[in-house]
DNA sequence: GCCGTTTTCGGCCCGACTGTTTTCAGTCG
């Protein structure tokens, strides 16, 4: 099942957007957000506090704390289903649309009646919006933009969502009876940033007992088909998740049939045909004879086609099968290799958590470093100021002289950073002087994402040659189905984070992945160094970097690739750049 | 509806951009 916590948190994210699209006291809908986005990075689960507990969360109350309680009693809270029966689901769903926000969704729903995206493209090509108070041409215009951008998504999601379906239900099905081996496999086993749906792959003699324990998992809403091999069901968040049995013998060749991609499969059975033989999902087989060669094991079924085994994050055909003849597959980074953390906030700006919990949490993963790296002034919102960074630096040096003295390995050193903006002409928050202060500086692109190529190229380019600046965050600002990523020369700015010793980040933040593995790619050829970084704002984010490493396992990186893998004398190293004195 | 080194009421993350207007509402980060 989901974390009550993030149940709890999407039922009050939902209830703040009807406070909105109702046109309700927009303090109250700010608390309810607040609230979502607190419980949902609390590391307790709210299901085990009581109303006294509830309410030490930050921004949970005793309203919203009661309206906890009724939520985990009785599955719904009365004070949103009042609100729901008033305002279609669809309505707020309009609300994704990139530009479209709560008081225009109102304003469609009440004077066109339009509930639906498909009504609302319908209504734009009827130019009956138009008509309506504050909305003209270019409204038309970006909504549509807006929509093609979430439809580019698709009904895929987020590789963090995936993530938990696909881990519960295999762990689940690995205790049916009869169950030899269960994984996921798919576009989710090789680290895709989103996916359409969740292949599982399991190997039993009978499936029948694992046929039955799918369809009965808490989280099936409804069994789309059912049969002796396969069986797809729908979850309760409407995620498609298909069961694979296979015989215990065909393990390795339905793991690697299942996994794909379909490009990487093609390039392997031209290989099997080529040899004479014959590739599918229940093993390699004599294409003359039909004996079947091997099939148990996926490094079995690679070995006898001339290949080592490829790691599931390079079967893209990009090459991976030329390298693997070569004998030059990279040894990729493994998230194991990290050690540390470079990029994170704290309740100082934006984070859930303060700078101690952070820590905490940081050597409880055995970082040998980390980073606190929050918001600098310039992003207003944030209210930083130099008194508040250089008080936060104090404490991190104290909190350093313990950790950086506990545990076998050495424990864990903190290190005091910032994360800059890097304002529309490559400037920074503070003068040389100030950000010398500080062991390490990200610099991200936080406003103007409009701005023409050549300018947006500049800035970059201005970012780089600071020799204060050591990591560009997450380089293109695209979220992923929201917003695209900025427009520039990025073959510059690789060629400039090369030449001045900048790293790149690999945001691993699910909505963002960025660079993604395409760029990372790219980048790479010039000799770039990365930051794989979760840009945790809660303890719970920390754990992102999972994805972070898929995506540079993607990008083909090995562990001399990533700054974050190396011995903190190196890393000081790399990050004393091109400074001075 | 939450919160408090400006405290039990009266604030609430601030500024910029966009597209619509003709002085501003809506959206975003």
């Amino acid at each position: 099942m989901a974390r009550a916590n993030d149940e709890v948190a999407a039922l009050f994210a939902e209830y703040a957007d009807l406070i909105s699209i109702t046109g309700g006291d927009a303090f109250r809908a700010r608390v309810y957000e607040k609230a979502a986005r607190s419980i949902g990075g609390h590391h307790a689960d709210v299901s085990r506090l009581d109303l006294k507990g509830l309410q030490e969360i930050p921004n949970v109350g005793r309203s919203i704390a009661e309206k906890i309680v009724e939520y985990l009693g009785t599955g719904r809270v009365s004070a949103v289903e009042e609100l729901r029966a008033r305002i279609p689901a669809g309505v707020r769903r309009l609300t994704a649309v990139p530009t479209l926000g709560p008081k225009k969704a109102m304003a469609v729903y009440q004077e066109l009646g339009v509930s639906s995206i498909e009504e609302l493209v319908d209504a734009i090509r009827d130019e009956r919006l138009r008509d309506l108070k504050g909305f003209g041409p270019r409204t038309e215009q970006n909504i549509l933009h807006g929509i093609a951008l979430l439809r580019s998504s698709g009904d895929r999601v987020l590789i963090d969502a995936a993530m938990d379906v696909a881990e519960s239900v295999v762990a689940r099905l690995s205790t049916a009876a009869g169950c030899r081996r269960c994984a996921y496999a798919g576009s989710l086993r090789r680290g895709r940033e989103t996916i359409g749906d969740v292949d599982v792959l399991a190997a039993a003699d009978d499936s029948e007992p694992l046929m039955r324990a799918f369809t009965e998992l808490p989280r099936t809403r409804e069994v789309v088909a059912h049969g002796t091999t396969r069986t797809s069901i729908r979850t309760t968040e409407g995620l498609a998740v298909d069961l694979r049995v296979v015989p215990p013998d065909s393990w390795g060749a339905a793991l690697q049939y299942f996994t794909g991609s379909k490009a990487h499969n093609i390039r392997t059975r031209e290989r099997a045909v080529h040899q004479g033989l014959k590739l599918s999902e229940y093993g390699l087989f004599d294409a003359e004879t039909g004996e079947r060669i091997v099939s148990e094991t996926e490094e079995e079924v690679y070995a006898r086609l001339g290949l080592p085994w490829i790691p599931p994050p390079l079967r893209e055909d990009r090459g991976e099968i030329e390298a693997g003849l070569r004998g030059e597959l990279p040894e990729l980074v493994r998230e194991s290799d990290l050690r540390g953390d470079l990029h994170t906030h704290t309740d100082l700006t934006d984070g859930l958590a303060p700078l101690e919990q952070m820590a905490a949490a940081a050597a409880a993963r055995g970082h040998a470093y980390y980073a606190i790296t929050d918001h600098a002034p310039n992003l207003f919102m944030q209210r930083m100021t130099d008194e508040r960074m250089l008080a936060q630096r104090e404490r991190v040096r104290e909190l350093d002289a313990e950790y950086g003295r506990r545990g076998a390995r050495g424990g864990t050193r903190l290190l005091h950073g910032v994360e800059l903006n890097i304002d529309p002409d490559g400037g920074v928050d503070w003068p040389d002087d100030f950000l010398a202060g500080f062991d390490l500086c990200v610099a991200s692109v936080h406003s103007h994402f409009n701005q023409s190529r050549d300018a947006m190229t500049r800035r970059f380019l201005r970012a780089c040659e600071n020799p204060y600046v050591n990591i560009i965050g997450h380089p293109t600002t695209r979220v992923i189905g929201k917003r695209p990523g900025v427009d520039a020369d990025l073959d510059a700015l690789f060629a400039a984070c090369a030449r001045t010793g900048t790293a790149l980040e690999i945001n691993s933040h699910p909505d963002r992945l960025d660079l993604d593995d395409e760029h990372i790619l790219r980048a790479r050829r010039y000799g770039v160094k990365f930051a794989i970084d979760s840009d945790a704002h809660s303890t719970l984010h920390l754990a992102y970097l999972r994805y972070g490493v898929a995506t540079a396992q993607r990008g083909w990186l090995a562990k001399d690739d990533v700054i974050n893998a190396w011995p903190l004398t190196r890393l000081r190293r790399f990050l004393r750049k091109g400074r001075t004195g």
